[in-house]
DNA sequence: TGGACCCGTTAGGAATGCGTCAAGATCGGT
DNA sequence: ACCGATCTTGACGCATTCCTAACGGGTCCA
């Protein structure tokens, strides 16, 4: 498995530090966020494995960072927060948070945790990643797509974020607000402009008859589907 | 959803009672167990969704329980304990426990942090709510509906909305104030009109016999019912 | 019998969404 | 500084979906 990467939040620099230096040290890639916009930006832009996320944040409330993360992301999110008062916790774990630490913690008990996260998260993921079609064939995994012909097809990154996220969820319909979010961030939610161009360039690459797609199939309205 | 099963695991008999007071009245199955060993029994045996377990009992080591538990079974653990020793609680969740908590908690906490354990591990199980019946299957989750012959039938946005309410409810009556409320906003709640005009779509799709409905019942003057 | 009401059915124009193309803008490497 | 690859952005014509309004067939009751 390839390294964690870790969102740390906290408004207070020092802790942020602390924090910082003990996880890269426990072989962790982290990131940092001071407000609650930052973390924001941060976790659509990186998408994290986990988020460490303090709720007294100075421009949004905790809850609310919370809450925006969960719209379009399942990434694990640990509370640590100072307030010690119970309806604080179970705010924040009925928004969705997944863990919650009361200041001041030890930080094996922090780390236990994030390895518990982080177990639970990791497990589902690794499906059987090769997709293949008469046409061609799929492999999530080393990133490779080769025609029927047996010649690479290359794909840009963009390209082969939308395919997938699509292939993930093979036969599934998946909303064009939840493509949009996962890839460009939550801010893009309505410039289905973007979906459009770059599924037409998915299906010269893929189809055989790129103007009446077999594979990427268009839900008018709703969003797009990869048929198996 | 179904209800949630969960296995309570602790030595006093008093404490055990408590909880299960508590969860029944919260809406979940309640299994105890007293002993390590009842307990890998009755996890065997019931395959519950969540365990509480105690980590102080009387045969076999708490964190013994979790690795066997785990052997075999991903369903969440949560340790309640009164030993405040770190690294017990460092072991119990290197172990496969995916939550901890130290006696005495509050019954609050407590239950926000089982609903966040079984919101994760739902979360991806919820794949194939399928509703099937002779003439056809309808898959939510995928927004897929598929004809008896196995060819997809494409249904659009607002088709959609209108099955989707009424196969959430199987089987009870929905008014048709609720159908427009839900779906075209309250101010819309008489244009009863619009409900004639998709019903008849929705039935012509999926009805053998579109002009005598079986699946898509009519309760004139009050809404409909998707009769599973 | 006739009217009031509710429902099913149909069809066409309006509104919205989609595919396509091409021209900048941006980025990274030489 | 240049070049190629990739990503944005806008405009246009076409396809799908939605809304609307009409008509016909039932049922209930005066």
């Amino acid at each position: 498995m390839t390294t964690t990467r870790v969102l740390v939040v906290d408004d207070d620099a020092h802790i942020l530090r602390a924090i910082r230096i003990h996880l890269t040290a426990c072989g962790y890639a982290v990131r940092t966020a001071q407000t609650g916009r930052a973390a924001l930006r941060a976790g659509a832009a990186e998408h994290p494995d986990l988020v460490l996320l303090d709720l007294g944040l100075p421009d949004i409330d905790g809850t609310a960072v919370i809450a925006e993360l969960r719209s379009w992301s399942t990434m694990s999110i640990i509370v640590l927060s100072a307030r010690t008062d119970g309806t604080d916790k179970i705010n924040a774990l009925d928004t969705g948070a997944d863990d919650y630490l009361t200041k001041p913690f030890s930080m094996p008990e922090l780390l236990a945790r994030m390895r518990a996260a982080v177990r639970r998260s990791a497990a589902p993921t690794d499906r059987d990643v090769v997709v293949a079609t008469i046409d061609f064939s799929i492999d999530l995994a080393a990133k490779k797509v080769l025609s029927r012909t047996g010649e690479q097809v290359h794909l840009t990154p963009t390209e082969w974020a939308i395919l997938g996220i699509l292939v993930r969820d093979r036969g599934a319909l998946v909303s064009q607000r939840r493509l949009l979010s996962e890839i460009w961030g939550p801010a893009y939610r309505t410039e289905t402009n973007y979906l459009r161009v770059y599924l037409a360039q998915l299906r010269r690459k893929l189809e055989p008859e790129p103007s009446r797609p077999r594979y990427l199939i268009t839900e008018s309205g709703m969003g797009y589907r990869f048929q198996g």
